[in-house]
DNA sequence: ATTTGAATTTATGTATACAATTATACCAAA
DNA sequence: TTTGGTATAATTGTATACATAAATTCAAAT
């Protein structure tokens, strides 16, 4: 019984819009309405309206009766999702290294390896995959769904942010070298550890991000 | 431009479903569908849709073809939002003690006021009622919301066990006592005393909610 | 008796028609 | 020229009809 769940109109709209919305395609203050988007996309107002409500439940639009209001993500939420994860995200890599498994390390080595690849290549868009691939394991592997459900929406909010970063070469190999550091500490399943390198990890991310955040 | 918007019959039903399932009037394993649904509150599938759709991005359901599965809240997620909530919530509270007004400070004493009124007469809903406002008010005081959209949704996700809690006159007391002193320390502005008296409340609260959990 | 396959039932996904509200434009009157 | 009111148009909210897919049922064949 209940199989397992087709990708809808509705989740492929919501996933486009909150990636235009993300990445800057609209901006804050960009206005839209149903029938724009249907013309737009080529579907139906029903699964339109699916996606805008999930995208105002996240707070990246607002739906009134004359409108829909882009809100995006302001340089205060970059810095709130930082604060944010400076104190989560060491937890989720200390419940990993209590609970992580051989093969959930070698998804992580491949992660990590596939990382170098593209740091020497220079690839900014393809280590940023990587990076971000990394972090959702490790919220996936601390095997909490409210560990995962809280950050996962915080890190594709500044995913933007993200990128930016890592296309800088010196952060790009930092930032490997820590997620190499984290990983040594899940594999000898140390939660203290893990979790200090992990906020370690946030914060310089953070340090680096918020410094150069105006050059975007 | 862009009027404020009206509680649309979508938001009403997602109010009513989530608390259904909060409280546990669904349970983890019942099974929906939407015409079911559509019987019992007397409105069209459309806003019953919607309201799914959003309940489901809250892993409070799951939508299949065949049907609708509640999920509702483990004993697992219960755990691992106090933990969540003893990283996160002392850094709402170091913000609100920065940026918190005279008007905001006199709100917050009168829903201290209110909950002291129903401690003495032992009412369980309403002491729960100013419990959750206390802490609401923090969110939204910390002027941050992205702290707020990371709490609100834990926090009601646990409005059941925390009724549970301040069943008991000695905790709602307790309770009581350490309010008033996160509120003292954001009347002087002090945020290093209301993030750490924050946390100690967090932490008091789940040490007492977990260990009493078994009674529900 | 078992298995196979087609028809039926039942569920959600999608499109569209209709309702209600409100900003805007327009026109007339002062 | 200004003001006020009314008609219009544009918007989201809601209801419903249709599409599609899968589980179930039941009959027929082996």
């Amino acid at each position: 019984m209940f199989e397992h769940k087709t990708i809808s109109l509705s989740d492929q709209v919501f996933e486009r819009l909150e990636d235009e919305i993300l990445w800057g395609n609209y901006q804050r203050g960009d206005t839209l309405t149903e029938m724009k988007l249907v013309a737009d996309l080529g579907v139906s107002r029903t699964p339109i309206r699916d996606a805008l409500h999930r995208l105002e439940q996240e707070r990246l639009i607002e739906i009134t009766p004359r409108g829909i209001l882009v809100l995006g993500i302001t340089k205060k939420d970059l810095a709130d999702i930082y604060a944010i994860r400076i104190r989560v995200e060491g937890l989720a890599a200390r419940e990993a290294a209590k609970y992580i498994t051989e093969q959930q390390l070698n998804e992580l080595k491949e992660t990590l390896d596939l990382q170098e690849f593209y740091v020497g290549k220079q690839n900014p868009d393809s280590i940023k995959g990587m990076d971000s691939q990394f972090h959702r394991q490790i919220y996936q592997f601390s095997g909490s769904n409210i560990l995962y459900d809280t950050l996962i929406p915080l890190h594709k909010k500044i995913q933007r942010y993200r990128r930016a970063a890592v296309s800088v070469s010196e952060r790009a190999k930092e930032s490997l070298t820590e997620h190499r550091a984290i990983y040594e500490a899940l594999s000898r399943h140390d939660p203290a550890d893990a979790d200090r390198l992990m906020i370690e990890h946030v914060r310089k991310a953070r340090d680096y991000t918020l410094e150069q955040e105006d050059r975007l």
